[in-house]
DNA sequence: CAACTTTCGTTACCTAAGGTAATGACGTAA
DNA sequence: TTACGTCATTACCTTAGGTAACGAAAGTTG
């Protein structure tokens, strides 16, 4: 794998970015927009249309992080607990998660993502990067380039 | 409002992007991570006001473009005229739009923004952009040059 | 021009997803 | 051991969106 740095902007930015679009209320409202719709159509892209967006994001936490308590999940996703009973029940029915005993607190339930769950999350983070590899390869070097390092540039903005 | 062009990078671009980064495959992984989880922060920011996403979306199509029809608002908005006819009864119901009759087509119905509707459209968008605008302030003024031309991309990418 | 077909907005009804209130089992502290 | 807090669950409700059906108004054709 060659690690090559780019010699910096490989031709000038071809598109015009006025300096009126880079003040932060003009580009907060735009960027919001451009990253909300994409985001929305990559998250379209799933392995199976028979799991929710709410399911696949349990899921993806499971996968994540191991084993979880409906109410850690329930936090963790901005959700009351009813709802993360409804959203496990599913993925138990879908043979995607099973509930196990807590070692030590017989309240509590243990969700833990099946090797089928794995599979599903694989497989649809496949189909993700398929769609956005589609995309990226009909853009110029040098546009990739700009997205590479916008990519770092909200990495940091979202951890902030 | 100035519009003078940023005179290209103003600097080189401070962050090192490697040749690898840029190859499509690998970008996608990078960036649908990036992406998502940046659009799902955004999205957490909602706004705790009596408007809906839904209705705010009407709202601001009708203060860019005038007034419309029921029918275009719905294809626009991706949703079924129905959705569309409810979501204007509660703009409307709420005093932020108004229907007024079509000039040469008696069946159908123009939906106006208010000057209620108007003022709203400006303080939710200040709120909702709020948190990212934050963000943006702290970034460097080749950063935000970098995410600018990253949304314009990106707007390709969604609309492709 | 009269009769049909299409289009537009609306109403009626259904479904999916999430929230609140109440419950039952279990831990914990007085 | 009794009283209280916590966790998951169940029951019920609200909301947002979709489909089917309808009435009014265009357009289309004999």
């Amino acid at each position: 794998m060659p690690s090559l740095t780019v010699p910096a902007p490989v031709v000038a930015p071809p598109s015009a970015i006025k300096a009126s679009q880079c003040r932060p209320g003009t580009l907060a409202g735009e960027l919001r927009i451009s990253l909300l719709r994409t985001a929305r159509r990559v998250r379209m892209e799933r392995s199976s249309s028979e799991i929710t967006d709410a399911q696949y994001s349990v899921l993806h936490a499971l996968a994540n992080l191991g084993p979880l308590t409906p109410g850690v999940l329930a936090d963790r996703e901005h959700v009351q607990p009813p709802s993360m009973t409804r959203t496990v029940a599913a993925l138990v029915e879908a043979g995607l998660a099973a509930r196990s005993e807590h070692p030590t607190d017989r309240r509590q339930v243990l969700v833990t993502i099946t090797t089928a769950g794995e599979q599903e999350v694989r497989e649809t983070k496949r189909r993700r990067d398929a769609w956005l590899a589609k995309r990226l390869a009909d853009l110029t070097l040098a546009e990739r380039a700009t997205l590479a390092e916008a990519t770092e540039i909200l990495r940091r903005i979202a951890t902030a």
